[in-house]
DNA sequence: GTCTCATTTAATGTATACGTTGTTTTGGCC
DNA sequence: GGCCAAAACAACGTATACATTAAATGAGAC
């Protein structure tokens, strides 16, 4: 395996690809939960040396979403309803607190837009019944209120463990009822932050997340799910 | 240099020496923040090759105490007001939730008295006038709390931006004023998770760490110190 | 003197080599 | 047939090699 078979305008450094490609593996659940796999077939998977998987490993591994496993590869975490719960309490947390400080700062309105453009989304996507495209709607409306709360590290946190969450998230998209009361939820917290109530702002929000893990533990309790 | 030679009983990889040696120069001061370093020079100084310290470095990189300068090695993280002010409000939330969780999970008295003892050690410490003693009792308070709140990603991400602020903290030690409102404070807290009061045990310690946050700003305001 | 561009240098990013060690397999014994 | 020890194997952890490339250097034009 020549280095010049890298023609492909790669920017980007094998590491950075590695990472990428796993971690996609992973999100959209090609690499299900559980499964072993050891650098030397992710290696020759992702045509590469074992280096840049294993630095590639190291980091999805600080990230949470996959175990090392030494002499044995890696493994991808699988996540139980308890671990569940303690990430949606993280959640709740750093994401009601970022809605807090975002109303705090008394935000333009053309930084409130985007959150404003997800909400329309998300009603459009539940209108036309395409659940996917609410799921995406959704998410995009949660990181674009953790990317405008001006504290890096919360985002950056919140992030982390939200990308713990995703698979969950998707698999159990299709279980729960229609959710018409979020897209209500988060235009309360737009409301908020506009107002300038961050006490608002934190509340509904706080509530929200809250509901939707009530909302999820009962549905992989009722199904039983108990590892994703 | 033979592999042979690394005959004393470290039952640890290289990679973990080289983690927490690197960890424990950053976080005692050895290496002062803004220092860069190549990969060679940290390899040849902890005496070995290149590989464990670069995986070191991601580990270091991904809690943040570090960051990887492509080409150029790595830097020591500084921390200036404004990135201790997001790390103290990213701790705020985290150990709040912590004290609220535990509180709700009606601890036995087993379970609590490592939280009392610390307090009894930061009380002793002040008596003696021993503020290393006082503050590394203090951060066994809080490191405990966490420890014992039940959620071990929000412990751990707890640990994280803790350990990132640290420096700060040991180096404006002798900067403030003798705290002797933090045992109070500390003691408040215990006795609301003794209570089963959760909201309590939350608004104390959110009060408490909000408070420390802003004595430190203006430490570091004063002092000029904007970077640590 | 300084600005530009080619050349050189140095440190990296990645591949490969290799010894170690945990695991599996084999073969012998009961 | 089942169990244990020893050998074979496999994967890793670490070291080393090497091509790449960003940065530094220097020559030449103005």
């Amino acid at each position: 395996m020549s280095t010049k078979t890298v023609s492909k305008a790669s920017r980007h450094s094998l590491v950075e690809r590695a990472y990428d490609e796993i971690k996609r593996r992973i999100m959209q659940n090609l690499y299900p939960p559980g499964l072993q796999m050891l650098e030397q077939d992710l290696a020759r998977t992702l045509n590469m040396s074992r280096t840049p998987v294993r630095e590639a490993l190291i980091r999805l591994e600080k990230e949470g979403l996959v175990e090392i496993l030494p002499r044995r590869g890696m493994r991808v975490v699988p996540i139980s309803v308890k671990d569940m719960r303690e990430i949606y309490e993280v959640l709740t947390c750093l994401e009601s607190r970022a809605a807090e400080r975002l109303a705090a700062r008394n935000p333009s309105e053309d930084e409130i837009a985007p959150l404003e453009a997800a909400v329309e989304n998300m009603d459009q996507a539940l209108a036309e019944g395409d659940l996917d495209a609410w799921a995406a709607a959704d998410e995009h409306f949660h990181r674009t209120l953790l990317e405008l709360c001006g504290n890096r590290r919360l985002a950056g946190m919140a992030f982390a463990v939200f990308d713990q969450v995703h698979r969950v998230r998707m698999v159990t998209l299709r279980m729960r009822p229609t959710p018409y009361q979020s897209s209500l939820d988060h235009r309360a917290v737009i409301d908020a932050i506009r107002a300038g109530d961050g006490r608002t702002a934190y509340d509904v929000h706080h509530r929200h997340r809250q509901q939707a893990m009530e909302l999820l533990t009962r549905i992989l309790e009722r199904y039983k799910l108990s590892e994703l």
